[in-house]
Parts: C-alpha cells; structure tokens; sequence
DNA sequence: AATTAGCACTCTATTTGGTGGAGTGCTAAT
DNA sequence: ATTAGCACTCCACCAAATAGAGTGCTAATT
C-alpha cells in the first residue's frame, strides 16, 4: 500500500503537472517549498508509484507524468471543492436568471460553462418529445398566416408559423383551436402526434372545409417533432486550440468529428446521468477511443427532484480539475434552482 | 500595362497557388498544359508581375506567391460565377425551408454556410429593436404565470414568461391583454418600451390592484430588450484549425478573440451593408490588422426589398473563391426567398 | 533501516555543418 | 521576342555532435 509521504508526494507531482505540463522531475519536486527530502529518496518513491501505475515517464531521462489512473487517485482524494470566488457565483446567477425558458436557461449555462472552463461545454438537453403540452394557442397573424403557440409542462414555449393557402375566417381559427386543445392539451409531443393522425381521419367526413388547413397545421408539428431529436448542445469547441496537449491535428480533427456525430456524446452523458452526482471520467474511462487524451466531468441538473439532463465540461486529461469540478458542480446546481424559481407553480398547483 | 498573356499567366499561378498552397515556380507552371512558353520567358513575366506588385517571392529561391493585390486583381477579373451542384442547391433550400421562422433560417443559412465552406460563417442579424410588433398575446398558464407573445412585423415570434406575485383572475389577464395591444402593437421594441412607461406613469392612479402586474410585465419586456445587443451570430469557429496557413497559434488566438467581442466584425459587417452585392474583403482591405492573413465574402440578404442584414465567410487568404463567391451569393439569395416565401403576406396585405 | 550523495548511463532537444534541389536573374544565342 | 545555358542563392533535409535533464544503482551516512 501507499504511505501517506507516498500519497503526499503523488498529490504534489499531479498538482506541478497540472500547472506546467511537463514531466516533473525528482529534483524540481525536492525544491518544492514543502518538500524537505532528497531528490533521491523522491525516485524511490517514483519508482514505487510507477509500479503501481500511477505515473510514468515518457522515455528514460524525462520527468514523470501522472497516468490516467493516477490522475483518477488524484481526483477521488486530494481535490478539495474550492469556493468559487464571489464575482463567478454572481456572474453566472445574474445571467442564468435572465433566461427567457427553461431552454434558453440550460444553454445558457452551457455557454458559461465553457467560457468559465475554457473548455468544451455539452449539455444534454430534457426529452423534449415525452415533456407534456400544457397548453395551446392559435393566433391568426393574418387571412393566410396563423402562429401556433405551444407550451411544455410550462416550462419551456415554442412557435411555429402555419402558411396557409386559402385563407380562414376569424371563427373559424378559434373553432381550430378548441379542437387542438382538446385533442392535443396534456399529451406529449409524440402522443398527440399519433392522436391528431387518428382523429383527423374520423373527422374527415365532417369539416371538409377547413380539414385541409388543419392537414398542414398537422404536418407542420409533425416536422418540427423530427427537430427535437438533436438532443445534444455543445459549446465553445474553439477553445480546443489552446490546448497544447491536443495539438496534433490529427487527434484534434477526430475529436471534433466525434462532437459532430452526437452518437459518442449521448453515449457518455447517457452513463452519467446513471450516476447521481458529479462524475470524472479519465481517459479511457469514458469508453470512447478518441477521448483517450481526454476527461470529462459532468452532473445532472434537476426539475422538482426530477433529473432531466446532463450538463459537463470536455477537455484534455491535464486540466485543472480543482477549479473545473467546482464550476461545473456549481453551474448544474444554479441551474436546478434557476429551473425551479423561475417556474414556481407546477401543472399540479393548478387545481387548488 | 498587363499584356493578354501576362494576364493568363497570373491566371494560373494563382490557380495553382490556391489549390496546391506552396510557391510557384517558372518551371512548374511551363508545364501546366495550355501554357506554351518557356519557363525563361515566365521568369520575365513573373519579374514584371512583381514589380506590379501582384506577386511576390518569399525568398530568392522559391517560386511566387500572389500578393493580396495579385488575389484582388484575380476576383475581380477571373473568377468565373460557376454554377452550383444540383445536389448542394437542393441541400441548402431543403434545409432552409424546415426553418421555424426568420431568425432560424438565417442562423441555419449560417451553420449551412460555414459546413458547406469549411469556414467561420458569419451573419449579422436584422436590428430587431427596430422592428415593429404586429401581434401581441398574454396566455394564462396558472394563476401565478403567464406567457406573453411577440410577433415583430409578422417574421418573428418571441415568448416570454411571465411570473406573478399575486394570482390573477382570468377577466383580468384578458383586460391587460387589451391594454397591452392597444398600446404596444405597431411599435418597435424601443418605442413600446418608452411608450408603455409613459402611459404607465398617467394610469397609475386607475389600475391600483393589477397595477403592480403590469409593473412586472414592463420590467420583462425591458430586459428582453437588452438582451437583442448581440446582432453578430458567428458559426463554424472550429474550422480555422483545418487551415495550414494560420498554423500560427499565436495570430490563431487573435483571431478568434476577436470573434468574441464582435466589434471588429460588426464594423467589417456595416461595410458591406453599403455595398449592394456581394463583397470581396482581402487582407488588410478588411482594415482590421488581425485579419490580415485572411479573406472575407459577404453578401447582404434582403427581405421584401428591404436590406436586413448581411451574411459571409472569413478564412484565410488562400481560400478556394470560385466554389467560395458561389456559395455566399447563392445561400444570401436562397435566403431571401425563403425569407419572402414564408411570409408571402406583408403586414399591408391584412388590410385588405 | 531509512535516507542521501555520488556516479555512470540514457535519452532528448538543440545546434552545427554539409549537401541536393529548386528557382532565380542575367547573358548570349536563336 | 523568345529561349537555352549558366552561375548563383537560398531553403529543406540529414547527420553528427553537444549539452542537459533525469534516472537507477551503489555505497556512504544518519
């Protein structure tokens, strides 16, 4: 097993790392100003560490580097939660509180997350397709032009621009929007999909008239269900270049292939919206080949104790997890506050 | 002056520096297969082509490479409007026509841009706060929530939640709702907003109870305002990695710093609003000393006749114009008809 | 028994010097 | 006016040499 001078030295190696990123050599570690033993005794020490994996050199005369599995040992014991300073704390509350929806809120903080990391930032946004229509409105914009307005589980409200080809009397478009909201209010946007399909067809005989118009009302919800598939957000993928430790090009062009995919990401945050708090996943740990030289840390974010999403931070194995595991915790739980004040009577208060 | 051939010469040095990217020689170009002079007699060529300053030599024993001046000399005078591929045409009016509205289909047009490219596209988006509200809407949602509906000059629908202190009856979300047409609709942003706070200072003595409500209301539409600052929507930023010629990770920084505060880019944008059609900005024709080593094309987009807002490419000099110049010219134009295509019936119309 | 100084050794990064090739400008021949 | 020929320049590339950083091992020290 590792001594504590063992565990010590390991915490003090990592940390130089993660400020330089270069190999750290037995004697730099001597000079540290807490470190009061002989470099030699120091490559005792390294050897034993290198046995066990923890840390390695890249050739014979360098420095050692941290594996992915010391850096792992680092995380889960010597990283301390830091306070975030106060300006960062308010920065992001102030602008996460002036977000219009709860979408709006989400991509909000992954655009400032990745500003605050210099990172890559994902989020994995709610199902959108299972959240529930709450409501319904249809407003005539003019004789060929109507504005559908939906809202989710109150939380979130989209629009769709209905075009249509002959045009539609004032009762008639409020007529439309009572059967909507009959038909559709309190479905999800896949059942009422499938339930206006059904009804049109019974209906057909009856409203021959404004039957064709209610078709294209149709098809344009359908079309923009289709949209919401693109469950993955990702920001600041600019910030890759400063990274020197992904300065292969190679390796960088098959990282941002992967972002343009979404198939790998989902597969991640999939995994750690398992988890119920804030994950690291090191190198191979996140089981995707071209996130070798990467870490990922994430953490779900809630609504009324429900986890929705997942929100994290992607960027080189070298990154400086005492001030990104902080951010990122923090960001997902002003987040779940966010999502929760800004929305604070539930469908269910409704019936009081 | 340039002789027919001195032309044809530069003609095909800068093809050949444009696609292959190196320097190029006397010798290299002499076999190029329409070219039927000695590599002597284009040494002469090529000297007086420097003199011109359109060429130049990076040193004594490289071939040459064209100036900025030489690239401006080669759009202006050889680059011939090819026509698109059946299939990138299709791509790109089938992907802009899936567009939810105005807004949308302009950043789609931008994402489209900068994939079909392989550069950072750019738009500068239409100056809402001048547009005018034509609709307006206030839905209830629970006795504490209400959605409040924009839709600007019919293109544009905005929501925008809006919490309650105290509960509010449905008579009474009706009645602001009146108040807030009669007022607001036919305004600009700005207007409204100014406008709204005038008469709320004369009504003040009336409305005691829900006074307070339409406070709240205000102070939503107010922030919301602020937040349309941001008119530079830039896309495809990962793209710059690909290009050998901005290697230099230090000019690399600069550049996209200067993407992040979107002045720079504003004041290149605002220029080519002046210019009817599209522009072509070389190196330091930009005026902008960070974009130097770069290239950008821009073309208004218009709507209704109406000149608002501008899309482009920026990338490195070097950068392939004849597929380039295509792409923005075609994609801007696209854009506008899909822009008057979606909303065929302009606000006069409904006065019919 | 643990720690440390000393030393031979290894490997890398950098420099130096040389060589081949690509391209040029000039001059003289066509 | 064009072209062949030639001397010249400069870079890209390669090899050898060098300095330096760091190691592992052994023997001395505490």
């Amino acid at each position: 097993m590792l001594g504590e001078r063992d565990r010590f030295l390991l915490k003090k190696l990592v940390e130089l790392y993660l400020k330089e990123g270069k190999p750290v050599g037995s004697r730099t570690l001597s000079k540290l100003p807490d470190i009061s033993v002989s470099p030699a005794t120091i490559r005792n020490v390294m050897a034993d560490l290198e046995t066990a994996g923890l840390i390695q050199s890249p050739h014979t005369s360098a420095g050692r580097v941290p594996t992915s599995k010391g850096l792992r040992f680092y995380v889960d014991q010597f990283v301390t939660y830091q306070p975030l300073s106060r300006e960062v704390v308010m920065a992001l509350s102030e602008q996460l509180r002036q977000a219009g929806d709860a979408e709006d809120a989400i991509e909000r903080a992954n655009q400032l997350l990745s500003e605050l990391t210099n990172m890559v930032s994902v989020v994995l946004l709610p199902d959108r397709s299972c959240e529930v229509i709450s409501h319904l409105a249809l407003m005539p914009l003019s004789e060929h032009k109507l504005l559908l307005v939906l809202v989710f589980d109150q939380h979130d409200a989209e629009n769709r621009f209905v075009e249509l080809e002959r045009p539609m009397a004032a009762h008639q478009v409020v007529r439309l929007e009572q059967l909507l909201q009959e038909l559709l209010v309190g479905q999800s946007l896949v059942s009422a999909h499938q339930r206006l399909m059904s009804e049109l067809a019974q209906l057909k005989t009856q409203l021959n008239d404004t039957m064709k118009q209610v078709g294209e009302v149709v098809e344009h919800v359908l079309s923009w269900h289709q949209d919401g598939k693109d469950q993955v957000c990702i920001a600041g993928k600019s910030h890759l270049i400063r990274h020197d430790e992904l300065a292969d090009v190679q390796r960088l062009r098959a990282l941002l292939d992967t972002f343009e995919t979404h198939r790998d990401m989902l597969y991640l945050l999939d995994r750690s919206l398992q988890a119920k708090g804030l994950k690291v996943f090191i190198g191979r740990e996140t089981g995707i080949e071209e996130y070798a030289e990467c870490a990922v840390v994430t953490h779900p974010y809630y609504l009324d104790e429900n986890m929705i999403g997942v929100l994290g931070v992607i960027g080189p194995q070298r990154m400086p997890y005492e001030k990104v595991i902080p951010l990122v915790d923090v960001t997902a739980k002003m987040l779940d506050s966010v999502l929760k004040k800004q929305y604070p009577t539930p469908l269910t208060t409704q019936s009081n």
